[in-house]
DNA sequence: CGAGTCGTTGATTCTTTTCAAAGCCCGTGG
DNA sequence: CCACGGGCTTTGAAAAGAATCAACGACTCG
């Protein structure tokens, strides 16, 4: 097991500045900056289901998707993970779930025992994991309503709003969504076929809702109708 | 394994009493002992998609089933809690989802922000927590997967062999199955229809796989055949 | 005992899956 | 530069599974 980082290891973050705040606040950037990095190509694995859990992860950059399998190799993929989120956080002893890059991926790979004794120490650091453990809560909890309740369409549509929503955080387009996964990942995520991903697109764009420039890039045309597809809230004052 | 609580910050508890115990272990117990409780019947709500968060609840009695629900009614049951489970935990602002007790149910009422500062300053607290919030991740994620890529009878086979296994850890006869819960809450459940799920419950019983002996409870007269539809684990070695 | 809720069963419809084949995009190699 | 091959996506037709619509039965509570 790997034991506790010592402070002035903590010090080998490169670009660290020397006006850094008193607290904690920044005590988990820090060992994020000084932890190792990996680079995975796409449909690379950074862990399989089962396997002995090692690190927790933080995505630079890319996609990376997390999935369940059933002995018969059904899939259902629980997450996307982008960058800037958490993957392992909450697992002990083995990984439950697999994680495969889904674009070309760059991690940063956190000792899980640090991290933790870290957290045990810093409550700042512990309040940070626990509001992203509780954010992929909400996000396995809202899948599942999008997939146990929402019709083929009506799942699409909650999948493209989700990323448009996604870029208009970060800064980017809203209305152009580039897609990081493909048709058989989409599937296995909203848990249907790749067969049904590619005719609900084709319904939507027949009706006018979406472009489809290249089969990995979507335009969206009629965002109001996009929402009343999901309809996860009363769309009204905005 | 873990970290040692600061004595001096321990004391900072409410209702504090002097007879207590070394470590931080039974901080979270003793709130809890210390916290009003509240006693529900079955069909009335602990709180509603949107209320205000006030406390942290915990199950002392009976079961709560948590859900979402679209605009138009479609309702997603996204965990059932039992007798000794966190509900509310991870949340805040207002509550995402709904929570609703199925039974007779008596829970301890937390105060969310009391309960969130007390973690803050005792990592064993926060710890627990945090164990509970990646139980429930954890029971989305299984539950996502059930619903998204199992039949309507491996769904049914899947949920009454969580429950035979919870008894299992209770101590009481996993193969006799108390259903704390009504067709319907089944089925939102699982996301079928109440239709859907009788029938399965038909099947089952057809097969030979259990008995009904009521319309609540159920008798597991062939586990082997329940473990295969689940197919959750490669079933060996049990 | 009657009303009402909850659960079961049956017939039909609908959505999605499955099976099958063609089209498209892209990289490779001639 | 263009032809070829392979994977991914789209489309079509048929089949399966679950939902819906409808009615009946069972249990519970006044």
């Amino acid at each position: 097991m790997l034991a506790m980082t010592l402070p002035s290891e903590i010090e080998t973050g490169p670009s660290r500045r020397p006006d850094q705040p008193p607290a904690g606040a920044h005590m988990l950037d820090r060992h994020i900056r000084a932890a190792a990095s990996r680079v995975l190509q796409a449909r690379e694995h950074v862990f399989f289901e089962g396997d002995p859990i090692h690190h927790v992860y933080q995505i630079v950059k890319g996609t990376v998707c997390l999935y369940m399998t059933l002995p018969d190799g059904r899939r259902q993929i629980v997450d996307f993970a982008h960058a800037g989120d958490f993957i392992g956080l909450g697992e002990s002893g083995e990984h439950s779930i697999a994680a495969q890059a889904s674009t070309l991926t760059k991690l940063r790979c956190l000792p899980a025992g640090a991290l933790h004794e870290v957290a045990r120490h810093d409550p700042q650091v512990g309040v940070q994991l626990y509001r992203a453990l509780s954010d992929q809560l909400a996000a396995a909890r809202n899948l599942l309503l999008t997939v146990g309740r929402r019709s083929a369409t009506e799942r699409l549509a909650t999948l493209l709003l989700a990323l448009s929503r996604r870029n208009e955080r970060m800064g980017a387009d809203p209305a152009r969504i580039s897609l990081p996964m493909s048709r058989a990942e989409i599937a296995d995520f909203l848990s249907l076929t790749i067969e049904t991903v590619s005719r609900s697109f084709t319904k939507l764009r027949q009706s006018g809702t979406i472009d489809l420039i290249q089969s990995t890039l979507v335009l969206i045309r009629d965002r109001r109708a996009l929402e009343q597809l999901c309809a996860d809230e009363p769309a009204a004052g905005r």
